[in-house]
DNA sequence: TATTGTTATACTCTATAACTATA
DNA sequence: TATAGTTATAGAGTATAACAATA
């Protein structure tokens, strides 16, 4: 078991704890919308990421039950931020999407995180800045995707 | 703003997810300990981070209210994971540390943890391993020490 | 007057289970 | 028979407020 992998795991676990998130996703929403707090965050992310997409679907992407990505998403079709229609597919499920209002919203939200990014590396070299985005990418790529 | 701040924070962003999270922590606490859920793993942790801590303090290490830190160790206390011991500079405070069972159950974590990680990354070559390792520790240093 | 740990309370988040409709 | 979305319910997680003790 290799050195790196013993300090990225101390490093994870403390970049994965309650608090970094919560400070981070909260100087995220602020001000940008009345239905968008840390909790529907993470909601209109994971639509913006996969695109149209089922309720369950969207439930296993967010790691959460159907049910609860059901009503998360109702609430945000009711602000307007998403638009909720039937799959000509499937005349069970329903596809969630971004309206442009959401998409605004979507916007903004990237938008605020890559500054609040931005500032935290402000010291940084433009060259580590770039490896570091590399290698992080792939990361969390095989961190999310484990196949084995 | 740079590229990379744009990509880190995107990928930070599906770091962050509750998903990831979920898994992650769930794969590290199986049969540890009968006391050691998802849920108490962030709390003998952080005691294991700072050492001898006060409830308040370890509430705000590890992003909750005092109250709910103050449970949190008692249930560890009985448990017989963490000791709780009057602070002799501070007769208001009680200081919370490791037994040495908590010590062996927060070892066998941080072992789990990085076995998971490892098997990640088994496919890197040693020095991309070693080059993330760094920068990951920076990154998440900058990012949970923002200073600005 | 402020802070510590604790407890009581209420609120929020989330999963489970049950229901209807469609595959 | 299995899966979609939804709703009702119950449980778990968490913050707020209030308390006594100490600074």
């Amino acid at each position: 078991m290799s050195d790196a992998a013993q300090q990225l795991s101390d490093d994870l676990g403390i970049l994965l704890q309650r608090r970094l998130r919560t400070t981070l996703h909260a100087e995220v929403v602020a001000g940008v919308h009345d239905a968008i707090d840390v909790n529907s965050y993470p909601v209109i992310s994971g639509v913006a990421r996969t695109g149209p997409i089922s309720a369950a679907a969207l439930g296993a992407e967010i790691g959460v039950d159907r049910s609860l990505a059901s009503r998360k998403a109702a609430s945000l079709v009711s602000a307007g931020l998403l638009r909720s229609s039937p799959d000509p597919a499937d005349r069970r499920a329903t596809l969630l999407d971004l309206t442009e209002e959401g998409r605004r919203v979507v916007d903004t939200l990237r938008r605020n995180l890559t500054v609040v990014i931005d500032e935290r590396l402000r010291h940084w070299s433009a060259s580590d800045r770039h490896e570091l985005a590399g290698l992080f990418g792939r990361f969390v790529h095989d961190l999310t995707n484990a196949k084995e």
